[in-house]
DNA sequence: GTTGTATTTCATCTTTTAATGTAATAGTTG
DNA sequence: CAACTATTACATTAAAAGATGAAATACAAC
């Protein structure tokens, strides 16, 4: 790897490393969820959450799609899915 | 994953996202290296590459001998070598 | 034991990140 | 259009992380 890419590589892990980021992305692991749905199971306000989701969208980990005034969310990286899974099996391997 | 997980997963990836930290995991992926030798290819000050050590420490992602005034610096879980190799060929497919 | 090299510790300063509360926007429904 | 819901933007504050330089430790070699 070269330094650029390592920059970017540590920016993009840097944007996951937050327990709240984390366990969003683990949420839409396989389902797309609207920002009230999120909350519902992450115990933040509302405000924090979507920071915490324009965080991960400027890393371009996730998408949206609007349908009234519900914002429905979505990784929209492949990669990212697969990286998430390797660290289910390699650190949470009994679940 | 719960949110157990969650949070101790979020603190290790923290742990590797900063860039002269992943830039070293990336050096000790075959290897072991001397806190000078890092120095020689991060171009930081030993201080600072000696903070960034211990915080990969803390997180029992590194290990360490001693040699003489040496310390020779080392991968010591497994699973970061695996999950290193897997964003290697997610993101940097190409190399 | 003094000199020299390698590494760490410490204190300080700066910068970045996160949380909070409030106001604003956008869309829906009656 | 008024009332309501969902989401975002903004401003402020609090907390954490990172960099830096100087001093301290550890070991080796002469």
């Amino acid at each position: 790897m070269q330094d650029q890419q390592i920059d970017a590589m540590a920016k993009l892990l840097k944007s996951m490393s937050h327990p709240i980021r984390l366990k969003i992305l683990c949420l839409l692991q396989d389902k797309e969820l609207s920002v009230g749905e999120i909350r519902a199971q992450v115990k933040t306000t509302n405000a924090n959450i979507s920071q915490h989701l324009n965080i991960l969208r400027g890393q371009g980990i996730i998408d949206f799609r609007k349908d009234a005034n519900f914002i429905y969310n979505r990784i929209s990286d492949r990669r990212i899915l697969e990286l998430i899974k390797k660290m289910h099996t390699l650190f949470c391997p009994s679940m």
